[in-house]
DNA sequence: TGTAGACCGGTAAGCGCTTTCCCGAAAGTG
DNA sequence: CACTTTCGGGAAAGCGCTTACCGGTCTACA
C-alpha cells in the first residue's frame, strides 16, 4: 500500500502524517513522540492511528539533529569472530535492547592500528556514546592518536566506556587480568606443576603481557618458574595458539604444564599437541583464559580463569546510561575466578 | 584544544571550518566531501588543514539527510553470541569496511517474534540496506508483520538482504541446508551406519525442519531410516543440544548414529555423551551441521557439513552494494560440504 | 577586440524533525 | 463579571549538512 500523499515516493514523513490527519507538524510531533506539552487526547488518537496506517517510522536521524542527542552507542571490537568479543557484544546487545538503544559495530579486524581511523567514523555518527573493547597496544603515536579521537568525542559530550584497558581518561572496565593470571599460576603449581610454558599472544597487547606478568607472579611466589625461552609469542587467535605451541614444541623444553593467555590459543594449541602425537593430560596439562563457553565442552576439560563476559558488556552499556554529563571517570573492576578442568590434573 | 569559536561547546561544525577558514559553507563542503564540482587547490588545502587542525568529522546524520542517503546498513541476528552468526557477522564487518559502510547491530536474543519490531527500528534508521540472518519461523502472523516491514523499508527505497531464507521477495542467500544434510545422511550410511537419532532444533525454525528432511531424505535413500521417537527437538543452543541429547538417552533406542542440526548442538550432546559415560565415538557417533571454526578442534572431531559463514556475510554486503534500484530479487545459493571426521567412524 | 563558455566561489533552499514562541479559548479567582 | 492562568494548537526557526542556482573572471577563438 503507497503512501497517500505519494510525493517522494514511498517515505512517509511527519508532514505527510499531520496533513493525513489534519493537525500541525507540531502537534503531530507532539503526539507520537514523548514531548513534555500534553495533545488533546482525540487528537492523539487520531494522528497515532494515521501514524500506523500509513507505517510511518520516525526519521531517527532527523530526530537526532532536532534533538540534538541521538540514540545510538558505537561499539569497537577487535574481532567479532572471536568468542571473547561476541559475548561482550552478546551482553552490550541485551543491554542496549533493554534502553532501546541502537548499536553501530565496529570491528578492526586486529588490525590494531586502525582503531583511531575507526573511532572517527563512530564520531562521525555523533552516537551517545561509544563502547571500545579490547587493549590497546604500547604504540605511543597510535595511543596519542587515540587519545586525541577519544578527547575530542568527550568534549563534544560523548560518553566512552573502555573495556579491558586503563589508558585512557573514561569510564573504565578493569579485567584483572594480572590477578586472574596469578591465582591460576599459584593454583597449578598448588597442584603439583614446577615446570611452565607461556604461549604469549602478540607482545605488544596489554592484555596479554598483563596475564604474563599476572602468570609469572603467580608461579613465583610458589617458588616456581617459567623454563627459559618458554615464552612464545604469536597472533591472539586458535591459529596463532596453534603455531606457538608448535615452536614450543620444536624447542624441546619438556615443559609440564602450558598457559595459554587465552582459551581459543589453547586450543589451538591443544590441536597442535594432538597433531604431534602429544597426549593431553598425560604428557602435558594445557590452561587458558577466559573460560569462553563455546569451548566449554573440549575434551580434556579446560584450565582457565572465568571472566563474566556477556555481564561487562551490560555493564559497559550500563556505565553509558548511567554517565553524568560532568562526571568524572569511573572504574569497575572485574575479577577472574579460576576453573579447574581435567587439563591440567594433580600431579 | 578547544575549537576556536567556541559556541556550541565543542562540537566542531562544518560552519566552523569554513569560518575559520574563510570561505563558505558551500566551499568547504565541497573542499571536504567528494564533490562533481572541483575546489581550487589553494583553498581545498587550506580547507582540508583547518578541518584536520579542529579535528572536524563530518556530522553523517546531517550528510544523510541533505545527501537523500545514508552509509549505514542494518544487520539483524538472533544472537551475536552464536559463533554462527558472529561468523557471518564477521563477513558481514569485513566487507563493510572494504565499501566504508556503517553496520549497526541488532540482535533478537532468539525471541523470533520480536523481528518485525527490532526491523521498524533499522527502519528508523534510514540505512541504506539491511541483512536479515537466520531463518523465519512458521508462525503466519509473525511472518505477515515481517513481510509488511519489509515491503514498507524496500518501498522507501531501502534493499534488503535476506540469509538463509526465502519467505520474502528480496536479495536472498539460499543454504542448502536440505542437499547439504542429505549429503550428510548419504555419507553416514556409505560409513556403514543405520539406526539414526535427530536431535532437531525447534520445531518452528525453518531451518532446523530443513535439515532435518534432508538427513531424512539422505538416509532413506540408502535405505536407512530414523528409529522410531528418534527425533528430540529443543534449542538451538549448546544447552538445547545437551537437553536434547539426554532426553534421547532417557528414551533408550539406541541408536548408532545421532544428527544434531548443528554443531552448537552437537556439542552439547557430547557433552551429555560424556555425563551418561557413553564413549564417542566407540558407543555413539555424533554429527552435527555448520562447521564453525571454533569447535573445529574439540575431539572427537566432529563430522560436519562446513558452510561458508564468513564468506556469506561478505555476500551479503556484496549484494548490497551492487543493488540496482529496480533490480527484481536476486538468488545467490550457498552449498555445504560434508567434512568427515573421527566422531563417525567407518562401522 | 568581442564574446561564448569553462571555471569556481558564494547564496540560499531544503532534508525531517523538535521546540520556542505566539495566540485564542477555556478555566479559575476575587 | 473582569481578570489572570492554564491549556493546547499552530507558525516558524533551526539542527548541520548538500546542492541547485547565480554571477563574476579568465581563457579561447573568430
Amino acid at each position: 500500500m503507497r503512501p497517500l500523499n505519494g510525493e517522494r515516493a514511498g517515505v512517509v514523513t511527519l508532514a505527510d502524517v499531520a496533513a493525513e490527519a489534519g493537525v500541525s507538524l507540531a502537534t503531530a510531533s507532539r503526539a507520537l513522540n514523548g514531548s513534555s506539552r500534553r495533545v488533546g487526547e482525540d487528537l492523539r488518537l487520531r494522528v497515532a492511528e494515521v501514524a500506523r496506517r500509513l507505517n510511518y517510522a520516525p526519521n531517527a536521524q532527523a530526530q537526532a539533529m532536532a534533538r540534538g542527542r541521538s540514540d545510538v552507542v558505537g561499539l569497537l571490537v577487535h574481532d567479532i569472530a572471536d568468542p571473547y568479543f561476541s559475548s561482550i557484544a552478546a551482553g552490550v546487545m541485551q543491554a542496549a535492547e533493554e534502553h532501546r538503544l541502537l548499536v553501530t559495530l565496529v570491528s578492526t579486524q586486529r588490525r590494531y592500528g586502525t582503531e583511531a581511523e575507526h573511532i572517527a567514523m563512530l564520531r562521525g555518527q555523533r552516537g551517545r556514546a561509544m563502547i571500545l573493547v579490547g587493549s590497546r597496544t604500547r604504540d605511543r603515536d597510535a595511543t596519542e592518536l587515540l587519545r586525541q579521537e577519544i578527547g575530542t568525542f568527550t568534549e563534544a559530550g560523548g560518553h566512552v566506556v573502555a573495556v579491558s584497558q586503563r589508558s585512557f581518561p573514561v569510564d573504565t572496565i578493569v579485567v584483572e587480568n594480572r590477578a586472574g593470571a596469578r591465582l591460576l599460576g599459584h593454583e597449578l603449581t598448588t597442584l603439583g606443576y614446577e615446570r611452565f610454558a607461556v604461549l604469549a599472544g602478540p607482545p605488544e597487547l596489554l592484555t596479554a603481557r598483563d596475564r604474563l606478568q599476572g602468570f609469572r607472579d603467580g608461579i613465583a611466589r610458589a617458588g616456581g618458574g617459567l623454563l627459559p625461552a618458554a615464552v612464545v609469542t604469536g597472533p591472539f587467535t586458535r591459529d596463532g595458539g596453534y603455531a606457538a605451541m608448535t615452536e614450543l614444541i620444536a624447542r624441546d623444553l619438556q615443559p609440564q604444564c602450558v598457559f595459554a593467555v587465552n582459551d581459543v590459543m589453547a586450543v589451538g594449541a591443544m590441536a597442535a599437541c594432538r597433531d604431534h602425537g602429544i597426549e593431553l593430560p598425560r604428557d602435558l596439562a594445557v590452561a587458558g583464559f577466559d573460560d569462553i563457553s563455546t569451548l566449554r565442552d573440549i575434551t580434556p576439560g579446560l584450565t582457565t580463569v572465568r571472566l563474566p563476559l556477556e555481564q561487562m558488556g551490560a555493564l559497559a552499556m550500563d556505565l553509558v546510561v548511567t554517565a553524568e554529563p560532568g562526571g568524572s571517570p569511573r572504574v569497575r573492576r572485574v575479577r577472574g575466578e579460576v576453573v579447574v578442568r581435567a587439563s591440567t590434573p594433580a600431579r
